[in-house]
DNA sequence: GAATAGTTTAACCATACGGTTAACAACAAT
DNA sequence: ATTGTTGTTAACCGTATGGTTAAACTATTC
């Protein structure tokens, strides 16, 4: 029993990438076991012999799209840079990521809000949140008079929530402005440079 | 056949009322036929007798809480004030709103990523977003140099996630920043303020 | 090439689910 | 009193679902 190693790996990533498709894509509940091993052209049984469990399945896959979600913004609000271009980094690449992964925050927000549990299980030991740096620099802003008075969680709520939004209400979108697929993209296209002028120019005192 | 119309509605509201609370809480996968029977103290049968199926049940949940959604915005934007009363006035009745309706934005939200159809078959009907005064108003306020360019769609869609995502996020701002339920309330408090003031002062030019 | 360990499959199992039914209760109309 | 209508219940039905099993297949080791 040398190097199964390369096909185990084959059929477990198989696995993990239909789940991935299936379980983004209806949820927890709406997602069916029969349905992912279609999407992966394999037996059903196989899913129990490599994941235990659909529950097992699904960790995996909600830990690697929770892994995937907030290391972007961490990774920049923990970094060197001035306010300015964290803001403008932040927006650009947390937008560029959700295009790449549309279906992910999505997921994750209401998989969270299912079971809140879930996340301290994870959380602790993979995402640690040290936002000090960045809020300083907020705090120091507004004590010079440079920028408006704003509690800095507030704020960075404030530009997750401007990343993420417009493609969990998609569908609202499309209906209730007629948006299409091309629309949609020249949207968020546009949104990246707008919202990053819009919330530093929130920012700045006049 | 006299009055049962009283005792009629009100076991249809008794089930209206359950389902409302497991639908939002579970969403349509989630929720059991049996599990909203439980809660309004009911035979399951009867579920089916005044509604005739779980989707039937479904629709009208999510219609009636798609009906409050939006009508609060499109009130205030189709209004007569100008914009910066516009603005204020959305963000505090639309938190207010929320606050009171904390599942509404996120249940919506999700059901119509997993069936955008539905929104067709009652927006039509139900709903006619008009934000072109609104959209026009910031126009001349762009054009006369007053305000920043911005396209009046990512202003709005700005505004509306401000006000939806902190609670679709809430977990999120639980264990990440360690926020309970206290400090969650005064966080959402402190937002409708604080945003107010941000936007406004994004939209203005120096 | 037999033995052994890992992999794959079809058939199966128990349960949970949405939905139905048939009998019954309440009560108004005749 | 009888009939008809509406509301209510427990028991039931067919199916879909997550999960298991035992046998077959494959490949590696000796």
């Amino acid at each position: 029993m040398i190097n199964n190693s390369v096909l185990e790996t084959e059929a477990e990533n198989k696995i993990k990438e239909a789940a991935r498709k299936i379980f983004h894509r209806r949820g927890f509940d709406g997602a069916r076991m029969q349905e992912i091993a279609d999407e992966a052209q394999i037996n059903k049984a196989m899913l129990h012999y490599y994941f235990r469990s659909k529950d097992k399945l699904f960790e995996a896959v909600f830990k690697e799209a929770a892994m995937k979600l907030f290391p972007v913004v961490i990774l920049i609000i923990e970094s060197d840079l001035d306010v300015d271009e964290k803001i403008k980094k932040l927006i650009h690449n947390y937008i560029d990521f959700i295009i790449d992964n549309p279906y992910v925050p999505g997921f994750v927000l209401h998989e969270l809000t299912q079971n809140p549990e879930r996340m301290k299980h994870f959380v602790a030991s993979n995402v640690l949140m040290r936002p000090q740096k960045f809020f300083s620099q907020i705090q120091e802003g507004i004590d010079s008079g440079k920028y408006i008075p704003i509690a800095p969680l507030q704020l960075m709520v404030t530009i997750v929530a401007s990343c993420i939004f417009p493609f969990v209400a998609k569908p609202m979108l499309h209906t209730l402005f007629g948006l299409d697929q091309d629309d949609f993209g020249e949207f968020i296209e546009q949104r990246k440079e707008q919202m990053t002028q819009f919330i530093l120019n929130g920012l700045y005192k006049k």
